[in-house]
DNA sequence: CCGAAGCTCCC
RNA sequence: AAAGGGAGCUUCGG
């Protein structure tokens, strides 16, 4: 396996991959940009050394960045080199578990997405599991117990030197500030193998919760069951529970786990409404949760502000591209009235900057004029002493920069653009084709 | 089919 | 600065 691995075709490769990453270089200070000349200038010796089983992984780098909630999370960035070898091992590895893993498990993947995962999400309770239990592993990454992992790798992996380099690879200790810190359990958060080496880990709880018999959904370390009623779920997030704990280790989140109603159950960015419907009991549908309405919000606002030096075809441009991101991540989700709210806050953002690019007085009055404004009203309006966001919600601008002029400048509206995407996805889904 | 850039999302 | 795996979309080039 380890020759397969070496190959000169699959470390090529996957040098490629870690240089259009565009990451930080390691501890030895190497850049993704050098990696490439690197590898043509060494590579006999560096893969005679990991045959022969002499290559020693170099530290990782520890770096703490804001994880949301005011948290931090520690990534550790292993060098430029070792990141290609983790990477040239991912490539053959990952085909062999692939396969092994379970239907039901989303996160970290190849051809699997979070809409998937969270269709079958919806699936479970529109088929009335309506009791949920949600676990959240507490830091699931760096709580990954070396020797139980290694045991479970050995089970595929017999190739002596390919486990020797892995296992190195989790010994490999973190510098942070100048200090070496030895690991004994705890894969890297910014390693390429990490994420796969989690879901060997926790294939194994997927096993078990088939076992049990158990309707569930796991994404990383996120996941759900769904029960039929509450007696059973506070069952199942027992046995699941003291699995964890007991046989793999893990603690959970407290704070993020629980048994949960559809209405106040969240996954992966989504959450669920009932059917407002006569004749529908009991069945839901998508919606986006809170915390994303918000943080497109401030997406939006962030380029709508007048101090935001960009000219007004760029705003729309980058607009739309923000719009267009955020839409294809939640197309399956149910949010047209929303999104025709947000849309009529936008236009006033609009309104707020092109009032502001006018800046002098005897512009404002001009534009408002050949707006279709009697000159008197644009006198008095160019003089107004209200602040921006106050004209911009005025009637003024409402009557004069029209939600069709703006269209006729080029900006689309996210609740057109969503419709456009809607659409264009079901024709896909009809034919596959083009 | 391959490559570059950009944007979004999940963990 | 700040790493990684995965998914989606847009534009451009071969
Ligand atoms: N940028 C990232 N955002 C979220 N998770 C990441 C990221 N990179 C790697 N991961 C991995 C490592 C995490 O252990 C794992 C689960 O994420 P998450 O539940 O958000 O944090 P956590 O489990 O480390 O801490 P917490 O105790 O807050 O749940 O996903
Ligand atoms: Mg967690």
């Amino acid at each position: 396996m380890i020759e397969k691995i070496l190959q000169p075709a699959n470390l090529s490769m996957a040098c490629r991959e870690v240089v259009r990453n565009k990451g930080a270089g390691g501890v030895d200070g190497m850049k993704v940009s050098e990696l490439e000349a690197y590898l043509h200038e060494h590579r006999s010796t560096l893969t005679e050394q990991v045959r022969t089983r002499n290559y020693h992984a170099q530290p990782i780098r520890g770096k703490e960045i804001p994880k949301g909630s005011g948290k931090m999370r520690l990534l550790g960035i292993p060098t430029a080199i070792d990141r290609m070898l983790q990477q040239a091992v991912l490539r053959v590895i990952m085909p062999r578990y692939e396969q092994a893993f379970s239907t039901y498990s989303y996160g970290f993947r190849p051809l699997r997405n979070t809409q998937q995962a969270v269709s079958k999400s919806l699936h479970y309770i529109n088929s009335g599991y309506q009791h949920i239990v949600e676990i959240d592993l507490k830091q699931f990454f760096d709580m990954v117990d070396h020797v139980l992992l290694l045991q479970l790798l050995y089970r595929k992996i017999k190739c002596k030197t390919t486990m020797c380099l892995i296992r190195r690879w989790l010994r490999a200790p973190l510098e942070k500030d100048g200090k070496l810190i030895k690991r004994r359990i705890g894969v890297p958060q910014g390693s390429p193998i990490s994420p796969l080496l989690s879901n060997i880990m926790l294939h194994e709880l997927d096993t078990e919760m088939e076992r049990l018999g158990l309707r569930f959904v796991r994404y990383a370390d996120d996941f759900s069951i769904y029960c039929k009623t509450k007696s059973e779920a506070k069952r199942a997030g027992n046995q699941v529970y003291i699995y964890l704990r007991d046989k793999l280790k893990l603690p959970i989140n407290r704070d993020k786990s629980g048994i949960r109603r559809p209405i106040h159950f969240q996954i992966l960015g989504y959450g669920f409404v009932a059917i407002y419907q006569k004749g529908v009991k009991g069945k839901y549908q998508l919606v986006v949760n809170r915390k994303r309405w918000k943080s497109l919000k401030a997406k939006l606002k962030e380029v709508t502000r007048k101090t935001t030096p960009m000219s007004f075809d760029e705003r729309i441009k980058k607009l739309h591209e923000i719009q267009r991101g955020w839409l294809n991540a939640f197309k399956y989700a149910n949010i047209k009235g929303k999104l025709t709210e947000l849309d009529g806050w936008l236009r006033n953002r609009l309104r707020y900057c092109i009032w502001h690019h006018w800046k002098k007085l005897e512009r404002k009055r001009k534009n408002l004029i050949r707006l279709g404004v009697p000159p008197r009203d644009a006198y008095a309006w160019s003089r107004s002493r209200m602040g921006g966001w106050a004209i911009a919600q005025s009637p003024i601008l409402g009557t004069t920069i029209t939600k069709a002029r703006l269209i006729k400048r080029g900006y689309i509206p996210l609740a057109t653009m969503f419709k456009t995407i809607s659409k264009n996805t079901e024709m896909n889904q009809l034919f596959p084709m083009v």
